[in-house]
DNA sequence: GCGTGTGAAGGGTTTCACAGCA
DNA sequence: TGCTGTGAAACCCTTCACACGC
């Protein structure tokens, strides 16, 4: 644990993806034994500015040496410090379509502190199936087995109608944070956090911006 | 087409996202034959304040009839004109793993105007296979195909170490637009739009929100 | 009266210019 | 000299309060 980062310091929503995009980029460049980083090339690799970087970073305290640029694992340790990306979150996925195996299927979560511990699925012919490391289980179990594995966050993965019905299942059995991938904005209480990624939408602003240059 | 619309308005990073939730719930109440819609009442599906739906909508003309609210087929019409949307967008798919065929077997794009014409893989098993509406086609047949398919949008879905590659490839083919799946940053040319899905930064984000309430 | 449209205020984020330290 | 850290300015986005039109 740094003694000096500064934890009281509440990050708001727009740094929270950069200062995990730093992560990111730090964690290969720490598997690439480099010892130094600059603002600046860490500006060309993340797209960001140079001196947003500095001012992002420099909020948790002086971590950086003037005249050298960022010690790498000293900035590795300073940022999963801020994030709190050291303990494991358990994930469980609701719709194991194309999509939700996909998801369970894919190996490089586990590295990243994320874990899927349970699946759920109606279809009966999916029951009991084994998707990447979890067992699918038919919906109705969903309340109890989430309290058994300490689910923190919830995928949402089907269909857009039966979405915001599975969304208010998942709170009830105890989940606050929502991974969203249908095609519906959900109604929750505002205690629960809910992240959509609607890859319809995404496509369409690609499209927008790609014309608009 | 409208003639009022003022397409002149350069539209911000932030706006478009929330006029692509708009009209996708305009087009929602147009099947259940809603005629006539409120800033109000959008305001609680999107989870949007209702004044700024009243000025996002406002900047490209008086759309809205003060005291009755908004005519749903005439605001869709105008959303669609805003945003371009009417025309359909060719995408291909880059990597036919197990993202890449949950998208390509993912039904709901082509009645948004999305249409996948082509997917690529390397792996010899997967060339030649039918996945959704396309045949996978080998990697090195992209620049080729590319063009012969007018593809507007390229969709990333290979592993991190080969994404920059693909990338290359992709833009050195005439796509100057990527959605990037992969878990590294892109380095592109200015005039190519990269939007990038980043799922572990999704969850991580959706983590550090529900611990910091 | 009711709901949209809008100038002005407010809040937050990014950039600028430069101070300060190795 | 080179690069980080930082107060001040600029910018953008959202909210407020209210004017205007049906």
């Amino acid at each position: 644990m740094n003694e000096a980062v500064n934890k009281e310091k509440k990050i708001s929503d727009v740094v929270i993806p950069r200062i995990l995009n730093y992560l990111k980029v730090v964690q290969q460049l720490e598997k690439e034994n480099k010892t130094t980083i600059l603002s600046e090339e860490l500006s060309r690799i993340t797209n960001t500015s140079a001196v947003l970087i500095r001012k992002d970073l420099a909020n948790f305290g002086k971590i950086g040496q003037p005249g050298t640029g960022y010690d790498v694992s000293r900035l590795k340790s300073y940022l999963l410090d801020i994030i709190g990306g050291k303990e494991m979150s358990n994930l469980a996925v609701v719709g194991v379509g194309n999509l939700g195996s996909a998801l369970l299927n894919y190996k490089g979560f586990e590295e990243e502190g994320l874990k899927f511990v349970a699946a759920f699925d109606k279809q009966e012919g999916k029951i009991g199936r084994i998707c990447g490391n979890v067992i699918v289980e038919h919906i109705d179990n969903m309340g109890e087995s989430i309290k058994n594995n300490n689910v923190h966050i919830g995928i949402i993965t089907v269909p857009s109608n039966v979405a915001q019905a599975v969304a208010e299942k998942l709170v009830g059995a105890g989940v606050y944070s929502i991974l969203n991938f249908s095609h519906v904005a959900l109604l929750a209480p505002p205690e629960v956090t809910v992240r959509n990624v609607d890859l319809a939408i995404e496509l369409k602003a690609l499209r927008y911006f790609s014309v608009n240059r």
